[in-house]
DNA sequence: GCCGTTTTCGGCCCGACTGTTTTCAGTCG
C-alpha cells in the first residue's frame, strides 16, 4: 500500500494529540507537529526520497527520531509509538480535541475522571450535569460543550478565497464607516491569498478599541458572539464563517498586520530570528529591552530585523526567509504584468460589448493583445457564430488591426473558433487564461485563411 | 523531539479572553 506524506503527517499529528492529552513535554509534542507540517509542505513524496536512499534528517524539522519513524511507517505501515499510545488511550479521544473550548487538559480530565472519549458520552454527561462538577469546569463550560457538539457538524469548513472576499469586503466597508477607525485590513490566510480561507482575521487601527468592538459585534450578519474584549472579539456570521477582529493603535499597526497575516510557521521563524538579535517581536512592535524600535508599518518591521520586504503571499516558512537573506526573493506576478487576454467574447455571441468596446477596455487595462473567442454555431443558446458571421468578424478585426496602434494593442486582436471556458464577466477578465487549444484553433484558423481555404 | 553565529545541553513565540477562581489555568490564534 502506497504511503503518502499526508498519511505519515496524520500519524505524527495523532501522536502529538495523544501525548498532549497525557501531558507530555510540550516541546516534544511541538516537534511531532512540526514534523507533520514539514511533510505536508514537502512538495514531493517522502517515499521517493527514501527510495533514493536520501538522508531525511536533512529536512528541517525532521531529526534522527522522526526520520526513523518515517522509515518505519513506510516499511511496515505502522508506527510503534502510536500503537503504544493507542493501547493507553482510546483512539477516538483525539476527536474531542476538535471541539472548540476543549483542549488537552480538559480532554484529559474528561477521560480520566468520567471515562468520556466519544461525542455521545460527552453529550450525555453534559446533559446529566456531570461535567460542571469537575474541577476547572463550570456551568458555562458545560453549556458551551453542548453548543459545540450541536455546531460540530458544520464547523471547520474552509471556503474559497473569492467567496470569502464577498464577506470580507462588506465587513471592511462597514468597519471603515465606524467613527474613530483609522485603518482596516483583512489579514490571515486571506491576505496571503491562499486558495481557501478558514476564517477572517480583521485588523483595525483605532484609539478606542472597545467602541470599535461594540460596533463590530452589532454587525448585521453576526449570528453568535464567541468572545468580546477591549482589543479583540470573535464572532460567527450567519453563514457560519468565523471572524476575528483585533484593534490596535496606529503606532502598532504594522507589527499587528505582520503578526496576524502569519503564517504561524513564518511568524515563529521570524521571531526566533529576532530573538537571536536580542529583539522581541510581538503584535505591538519590535522591542529592544523595553524600548520599541519599530511597529507602525510592515516596512519598518522588516527593516528592523534586517530583511527585505517579503510579500504576504510568500510568508509560509517554505524558504522565503532564507531567500530574503540571500536576496533571492522571487518577483511575483502582478496584475500589471498581465500582457494579454486570451479569452473574450463580444456581443456577437454572448458578450456584453462590441469589438470596439472590448478593444477600448483592453487598451485601458494596458494589455498588448486581446483574443476574441466567440462561441461556435453549435452553441445556439449563446448565439454562436456560423462561418459567415465568423468571417465577417474576422474582417472587422482585420480592419481594427489595420488601424495600427490606435488602441495601443501591440499584438492586436486575434480570433479563435470557439471557447470552452465560460464567459468571464467584465472586470474578471484576468481570471481566465485560454487553454492551448484556443491558440491552436487560432493558428489553424489563420493558416486556413492564408491558404484561402476559408 | 529538534537544533546550533552562546553547537551535544539547554533552550524552544507571545499575548488576549473566558471561566473559574480569588490569582490563574486553559484555550485559542
Amino acid at each position: 500500500m502506497p504511503v503518502h506524506n499526508e498519511d505519515i503527517a496524520a500519524v505524527f499529528d495523532e501522536v502529538a494529540d495523544l501525548l498532549e492529552i497525557e501531558g507530555d513535554n510540550p516541546f516534544r509534542i511541538r516537534a511531532y507537529r512540526n514534523g507533520a507540517r514539514a511533510l505536508r509542505e514537502l512538495g514531493r513524496e517522502v517515499r521517493t526520497l527514501t527510495d533514493q536512499g536520501a538522508d531525511l534528517t536533512k529536512l528541517a524539522g525532521i531529526g534522527k527520531n522522526l526520520a526513523a519513524k518515517i522509515h518505519e511507517i513506510i516499511d511496515t505501515g505502522h508506527c510503534s509509538t502510536l500503537d503504544k499510545l493507542r493501547k493507553q488511550l482510546p483512539a477516538d479521544l483525539t476527536h474531542l480535541l476538535k471541539l472548540p473550548g476543549l483542549g488537552p487538559k480538559r480532554v484529559h480530565a474528561l477521560y480520566h475522571e468520567l471515562d468520556i472519549h466519544t461525542h455521545e458520552q460527552l453529550e450525555r454527561a453534559a446533559r446529566d450535569g456531570l461535567i460542571r462538577q469537575l474541577p476547572g469546569f463550570g456551568e458555562k463550560t458545560e453549556a458551551r460543550i453542548l453548543e459545540a457538539l450541536q455546531a460540530h457538524a458544520d464547523t471547520g469548513q474552509r471556503i474559497k478565497l473569492a467567496v470569502a472576499a464577498r464577506y470580507a469586503e462588506s465587513l471592511v466597508a462597514y468597519l471603515q464607516s465606524v467613527r474613530g477607525v483609522e485603518k482596516v485590513d483583512v489579514a490571515g490566510s486571506y491576505r496571503r491569498a491562499r486558495e481557501t480561507v478558514g476564517d477572517l482575521d480583521i485588523l483595525v487601527a483605532a484609539a478606542d478599541g472597545r467602541g470599535v468592538i461594540r460596533h463590530f459585534v452589532a454587525y448585521d450578519e453576526v449570528e453568535t458572539i464567541l468572545s468580546q474584549g477591549s482589543t479583540r472579539a470573535t464572532v460567527l456570521l450567519q453563514s457560519g464563517l468565523q471572524v476575528d477582529l483585533r484593534v490596535v493603535t496606529a503606532e502598532s499597526y504594522g507589527a499587528a498586520l505582520y503578526y496576524f497575516t502569519g503564517s504561524r510557521a513564518h511568524n515563529i521563524a521570524v521571531r526566533r530570528m529576532a530573538q537571536k538579535q536580542g529583539l522581541k517581536l510581538n503584535e505591538y512592535g519590535i522591542y529592544r529591552g523595553r524600548q520599541r524600535i519599530a511597529g507602525g508599518s510592515e516596512a519598518e518591521i522588516f527593516a528592523a530585523i534586517g530583511l527585505p520586504y517579503i510579500a504576504p503571499e510568500l510568508r509560509e516558512n517554505r524558504g522565503e526567509i532564507e531567500a530574503a537573506h540571500a536576496g533571492l526573493l522571487p518577483k511575483l506576478v502582478e496584475l500589471k504584468d498581465l500582457r494579454g487576454d486570451l479569452h473574450a467574447h463580444t456581443r456577437a455571441s454572448d458578450g456584453h460589448e462590441s469589438l470596439r468596446g472590448m478593444a477600448d477596455a483592453a487598451a485601458e487595462r494596458g494589455l498588448d493583445y486581446l483574443a476574441i473567442t466567440e462561441h461556435s454555431k453549435r452553441l445556439t443558446v449563446a448565439h454562436g457564430l456560423d462561418s459567415k458571421r465568423l468571417l465577417a468578424q474576422l474582417e472587422a478585426i482585420d480592419e481594427f488591426n489595420a488601424l495600427g496602434n490606435m488602441y495601443d494593442l501591440k499584438g492586436g486582436f486575434f480570433s479563435s473558433l470557439r471557447a470552452k471556458v465560460p464567459f468571464a464577466a467584465r472586470g474578471q477578465y484576468v481570471r481566465n487564461v485560454a487553454s492551448l487549444e484556443h491558440l491552436f484553433f487560432y493558428w489553424k484558423f489563420a493558416e486556413l485563411k492564408e491558404q484561402g481555404t476559408i
